[in-house]
DNA sequence: CTGAAAGCGCTTACAG
DNA sequence: CTGAAAGCGCTTACAG
C-alpha cells in the first residue's frame, strides 16, 4: 500500500504520469526521468517506474510533452509529389524508420512549387516538429530562412548537397543522367534524343548529365532535346515519342527523363510498329514498377530510393538526439539496370 | 499606447494569445473566442483581436490547443498500403479538403493486417486526435472498440455500411463486380475466369459480385477462379494469365481484381501472342495510371477515389464541429469504362 | 456578451 | 542521483 496516495481524480481520467509516480512511490519528475531513458537515475527505480506504467498502461500525452518541451513527436516531410511512385517509396522507408523510433510524419505535397513549400513550411513550423525531411535545394529564400532560423535537424532528400553545413542524402543526378547516355553510345547509338517532362530541377541536372556526355563524344544536337512542363505520365510518353519520330525520324535512341514516361514510349512503339531497339532504343529513369513487364523490358536506371528515405531518417534520428553523423552529406549511388529495350 | 500592457516576455519567445489580447486590450479568453470565430463576441472586439493577431504574426500553438481542449488538430487516416494508387490518389483528395480547414494528416499503413491497424489505432489515439478516417469495416473487435470508446468523429473508406449508426463514403464493390462480369457475358463470353491477389474484404466482394452475375446465367465455374494471396503487380497479372493459359485454355475471358493484374496480364498476352479481346477478353478493376495506354486498352471500372476523399474528409469535418452530416452512408457509384480490351 | 481562475499533463531549470 | 516549484500556451467551466 501507497503511503503517498490519495485518489485525486483528474477530470479528464486520463493515466497521468503523477499515477504512474504514485504507483511507483516516487516523484513525476523522477518517474519522467526513468520513462525517457535519461541517465541518471537509479536503475532500481527505473525499474519500478516501468513496472508501474506498464501495469497502468500509462501513454505520454504528446500534446503536454510537446508544450512542455517545445519540441514534438513530428517530423515534417515535404516532396513534390503523391502521384510518382518514387515518393511514396521514399515516404514508406521513412516511414518504417521514423515510426518505430517514436516519431510521426506530417507530409506535405509541394506539386514542384517553391511557393507551396514555403506556405507548407511556415504552417508545419507552428507544430513545433522535431526535425525536417525535405526534397531538393530548390526553393524559396524566404524557405531556406525559416528552416535556418527553426534551429531545427534537416537533412535533404534525393541529392546530394553541394555546400557545407547541409545533411543530404540522395545521388548524383547528373552523373546517371551521365552514365544511362553513354550507355547508349557504347552500344553505337549516334542521334540519342532527350525527352522529358516536368523539368524540376533533378530532371534538369539528368539533362545536364545527358548532355555533359554527349558533348565528350561530340554528338550533342540541342534538337533532339524534348522538354515540355508538362507532369510526366504514360500518356505523355506516347505523345512525345510520336513528336519524336516526326521530328527527328533519324534519332536512334531515346533517354525518357521517368520510366512513365518511357513505358508510355514503349507502349506507343508497340501500337506505331516501330522495333524496339532496332530502329530506336529507348532507356528510362527510376525503375518503377512495371518497368521489367515492358514489351521489350525497360532499360532504366536504378534509383535507391527505399535506401535513402531509410539512411536519411536515420540521420534525422541522430540530429534530434544531438548525436553527430558520421557524414552531412550520403551518396547512395545508382545502377544501370540493362534489359531488352536498348 | 496600451493602459494594460506591461512587457512580460515569456522565456520561450514566442507570440502568445496574452500578446494578442494585450494588444487588442481585451482578455486573453475573449482573445481565444474571437480568433476561433465562436458566437457570443461583439463583432467590434473580433475585429481588433483579428487585426491585432495578424499584425503580430499570432500562430496559435497546437500543442497548448490540444492540452487545454483535449482535441488535437490531427486526423489519423489508416489505409492499407502506400503502394496502391487507389490510396495515393484517396489521400491526395482526404489532404485537400483537411489541410484548408487547419486540420494535418497522420498517415497509417496497415499492410492488410486488422493487427497492424489495431496497434496503429492505439497509439495514435494517444495523439488525441479530431477524428478518425479507415478502410473498410474488416478490423479486429479491440479495434472496433477503441474506435467506439474513443467517442471520435470516424468515418469509413470505400465501402458502403451495412450497420446503422455508421458513417461510410464508398461504393458497393458487390455490385461492380457484378456489373463488369455482366458486361462480359452480355458481349457473349461463356467461360470467364476471375483473377485475383492480394484477397482483402473488398477483392473478395468483387469475387461474390462474379459469382453472383455469373449464377444468374447459369455460367458459374470454380475451377475458373485463380485467387492468391500474394500482393498485386503487373508481374503478378503476367503469371495469373500464364497460369490460366495453362489450366483452362477454354476461357475466354478474365475478370482482374485489379488493373495492375490487368495491365501485367495484357502485357504477358501480347509476349504469348494471345489475341485480346479475340481469344480473351480483360478487364480490370479501379482504371488505374496507364491502362488507357495499353494494348488494346484496358475495359475497367472507373472507381471515384477522389471523390471518396473529398466526401468521406466533409462528412468528417461536419461531424467534428458537432454538425449531424445529410447522410450517414454515401455511395458515389462507379463507371464502366469499356474499351478495347473486351 | 465578457472575464478571472483553474487546469490540461508534462518538462525545464534550479537546488540539494 | 532526486525533488519542489514554476511554467509551457491555451481552453473549460463558472460567474456575472
Amino acid at each position: 500500500m501507497s503511503k503517498t496516495s490519495l485518489p485525486r481524480r483528474r477530470a479528464t481520467g486520463r493515466i497521468t504520469l503523477e499515477d504512474v509516480a504514485r504507483a511507483a512511490e516516487v516523484s513525476a519528475i523522477t518517474a519522467s526521468r526513468a520513462l525517457r531513458g535519461q541517465r541518471s537515475v537509479d536503475p532500481a527505480l527505473v525499474a519500478r517506474v516501468q513496472a508501474a506504467a506498464q501495469q497502468l498502461g500509462y501513454v505520454p500525452d504528446p500534446a503536454a510533452r510537446a508544450l512542455a518541451s517545445a519540441r514534438s513527436t513530428h517530423v515534417a516531410v515535404l516532396i513534390p509529389l503523391l502521384s510518382n511512385a518514387l515518393f511514396v517509396d521514399l515516404l514508406e522507408a521513412v516511414q518504417h524508420t521514423l515510426v518505430p523510433a517514436g516519431y510521426q510524419m506530417m507530409i506535405g505535397v509541394t506539386h514542384y512549387k517553391p511557393e507551396e513549400e514555403e506556405a507548407l513550411l511556415r504552417s508545419y513550423l507552428a507544430h513545433r516538429p522535431a526535425g525536417l525531411l525535405v526534397t531538393g535545394f530548390d526553393r524559396t529564400d524566404a524557405a531556406r530562412r525559416l528552416i535556418e532560423d527553426s534551429g531545427l535537424p534537416c537533412v535533404h532528400l534525393m541529392e546530394t548537397a553541394r555546400v557545407g553545413g547541409i545533411y543530404s542524402v540522395g545521388l548524383s543526378q547528373h552523373e546517371a543522367g551521365r552514365a544511362i547516355t553513354e550507355h547508349l553510345v557504347s552500344r553505337g547509338h549516334r542521334r540519342i534524343a532527350f525527352a522529358a517532362g516536368q523539368l524540376d530541377p533533378r530532371v534538369m541536372q539528368r539533362a545536364e548529365g545527358y548532355r555533359s556526355a554527349l558533348r565528350a563524344h561530340g554528338l550533342y544536337d540541342p534538337a533532339l532535346e524534348l522538354l515540355t512542363p508538362e507532369p510526366t505520365s504514360m500518356a505523355l510518353g506516347a505523345r512525345l515519342l510520336e513528336r519524336l519520330l516526326r521530328e527527328r525520324p533519324d534519332a536512334d535512341a531515346a533517354f525518357f527523363c521517368n520510366d512513365d514516361l518511357a513505358q508510355g514510349a514503349l507502349l506507343a512503339a508497340l501500337r506505331l510498329q516501330v522495333p524496339v531497339p532496332q530502329r530506336l532504343a529507348v532507356v528510362g529513369f527510376n525503375d518503377l514498377n512495371g518497368s521489367d513487364q515492358m514489351l521489350p523490358p525497360l532499360t532504366t536506371v536504378r534509383t535507391p530510393r527505399q535506401q535513402i528515405g531509410q539512411q536519411a531518417a536515420t540521420m534525422l534520428l541522430q540530429l534530434m538526439r544531438g548525436v553527430t553523423p558520421p557524414a552531412a552529406c550520403v551518396d547512395v549511388g545508382f545502377e544501370l539496370v540493362l534489359r531488352g529495350s536498348s
